[in-house]
DNA sequence: ACTCAATAGGTCAAAGAAAGTCAGACGTCT
DNA sequence: AGACGTCTGACTTTCTTTGACCTATTGAGT
């Protein structure tokens, strides 16, 4: 069995057991694998991405930690089919809005955090001196971003 | 847990008991919690500063002592403050999420809200082929973009 | 008034603690 | 052998903690 898998298990195990979300320490993780301490971001980078439905935090120095959320897809398969399917890798400002009203009417996002995805992929936030091609590349991914953020809380 | 952390809490504690403000003896603080006194400082440097929404004072020699005010601005007071003067034309993206969790801690936004904003600001999002220099500002725009929006409802 | 010692907080740099990054070595299929 | 996935180690970045030295205030003794 390959180590970048047994750590996979793990942490698959843990989530299991310890519902949407774990805490775990790089080093001590690194430790009990007996392997270095950056095979577990290879392990993070390559399993437990976004496109993996994962979403991580983390911090340095002294107490730091790696967060690891499991995003839930039952509640949310509009916003999954949303993520992977129908925004590919670029979204103009016109059918960015145009999404997120959807998702508005359909009560999955309220009033104001429409207004806020709205905002922040607004032609006025994104005024910086950058072929449009990019610009629209951009918005695909702060789409996917935030979908996914929206999808990890809300299971009800 | 860091030791930071537990004198944070202490100090947020007696807060939280005795109104806005809190005087306190740096040596004692230091003495209880076992550890430097300059240790004290910096906790008020990293969690109680302007930015936190704090104002400290002090003096020295005898009778000295630190007070600590937390002081308390309308949100939009807050919010106005980030776009005109705190944020320039330029905002990496650690800082951007420094201040959207002080946004989450005044509970100027909810907690909802500020995962939606760091999604949008995130590395992640933003991971198209663009100078870092183009990106911070970007963020600036990007954050100045959704502060107006959320200050331009519930103006309480 | 002046000086000095005691008291108390401030500053800063260096050490320590953790996590991140990335190029290159190594493996394993085909 | 080549391509792709895995793994490591050296180096970097961020956050925390401490200690040595600095500055301000007070008060007692002259």
């Amino acid at each position: 069995m390959r180590l970048s898998d047994s750590i996979e298990q793990f942490i698959k195990e843990l989530l299991s057991q310890e519902s949407t979300e774990v805490e775990l320490k790089r080093n001590e993780l690194a430790e009990y694998f007996g392997c270095a301490p950056s095979q577990i971001n290879y392990v993070l980078a390559t399993r437990f991405s976004p496109d993996h439905g994962y979403l991580t935090e983390s911090r340095r120095g002294g107490g730091g930690y790696i967060r690891i959320v499991r995003v839930v897809k039952s509640g949310s398969q509009r916003l999954m089919y949303l993520v992977n399917d129908r925004i590919g890798d670029s979204l103009g400002e016109e059918e960015c809005l145009r999404l997120i009203s959807q998702l508005k009417e359909q009560m999955i996002v309220t009033a104001d955090e429409a207004a806020l995805m709205a905002s922040a992929v607004s032609t006025r936030a994104l005024s910086v001196p950058v072929p449009d091609v990019l610009k629209d590349a951009m918005r695909a991914k702060m789409m996917k971003s935030m979908l996914m953020t929206i999808a990890s809380r809300n299971r009800s």
